[in-house]
DNA sequence: CGCGCAACCTGTCTGC
DNA sequence: TGCAGACAGGTTGCGC
């Protein structure tokens, strides 16, 4: 379910509303989220902190406390993050944990897959380090250049969607926003890495940041599970060019959308604009 | 070392 | 209607 682009939403609500606020009580229902620690390790660690600032990183939300550790919080594939208040609705069924404020506010992590995670990390130092090792730049940074795109495709012979999905090369794209950018490049998805020339490569660069960007825009992809923080669905999915289109017409050329399998994941391309 | 794929889970949809 | 099987927005770890 959720990309960037959802994350990014959810993090912008929330963000003004948990800064400056204290954790009162937090909850681990399922002991896998919060794994490696036990639920009782986990509330222990977070309660009596204070949450200084929410961010995101790739898909993962980050919120710094006030003792120099982070909290992070990884949605996966049917993960979603709500504002719940007192005198709201709570919901039914799939929560995984809580951390309830002052004042009796809640975040709640429901997951009906039970692939999302929670996880506490000590410091700056360790926080970097766990970045570090999974996560390439940020789309929307400076690092994220046409060089970088250029050279850190060369000497690959996998798929470039294959590449885009790997959050190393750069962070944040998934299934959706691979197929989108790719199409908006003109690029075949199965087509190999280092055969892309120095124009493909800053043309998908420019690409992969205008469909994350619209994504954004839009509040997120609904497709099925995903809402924002208050429980309202996105729109990008009725702005996709390709993906979930089998069989429509391509919105450039006419040609019908094709489904096939890439990189283990159904990805959807115009046959007539997107050669290899 | 690079790459492809199974595994982690549950819910939903399709086809027989 | 029931049921088996495929598939779903992600990441990790294993084997070749």
């Amino acid at each position: 379910m959720p990309e960037l682009p959802e994350v990014e939403t959810i993090r912008r609500q929330l963000a003004p509303v948990v800064a400056g606020r204290s954790i009162e009580l937090a909850v681990a229902d399922d002991a896998r989220w919060c794994s490696p620690v036990s639920p009782s390790q986990f509330a222990s660690r977070l309660e009596g902190r204070r949450i200084e600032a929410f961010d995101r990183r790739g898909k993962y939300f980050v919120a710094r406390l006030d003792d120099g550790a982070s909290l992070l919080m990884h949605l996966r594939m049917t993960g979603n993050l709500l504002y719940v208040t007192p005198t709201g609705p709570f919901p039914a069924t799939h929560v995984r944990g809580l951390i309830q404020f002052d004042g009796g506010d809640r975040l709640v992590f429901v997951d009906p897959r039970r692939f999302g995670t929670a996880e506490v990390i000590d410091d700056a130092g360790r926080l970097d380090a766990y970045f570090a090792a999974r996560l390439g730049p940020e789309p929307f940074d400076e690092a994220f250049s046409p060089a970088y795109l250029y050279d850190a495709t060369r000497h690959r012979r996998t798929s470039i969607k294959a590449l885009l999905l790997d959050q190393r090369l750069v962070a944040g794209v998934g299934n959706i926003y691979a197929d989108e950018a790719l199409f908006r490049a003109a690029i075949a998805p199965h087509r190999r890495a280092d055969r892309l020339t120095r124009s493909n490569t800053a043309a998908l660069r420019e690409s992969v940041r205008d469909a994350l960007s619209a994504g954004i825009d839009a509040k997120g992809a609904s497709i099925d599970d995903f809402r924002d923080a208050y429980g309202v669905k996105g729109s990008f999915q009725d702005q996709f060019l390709v993906h979930r289109r089998e069989g429509l017409d391509c919105p450039r050329c006419s040609a019908k959308i094709v489904k096939s399998r890439t990189a283990g994941r159904g990805t959807y391309r115009c046959p007539g604009c997107q050669r290899s």
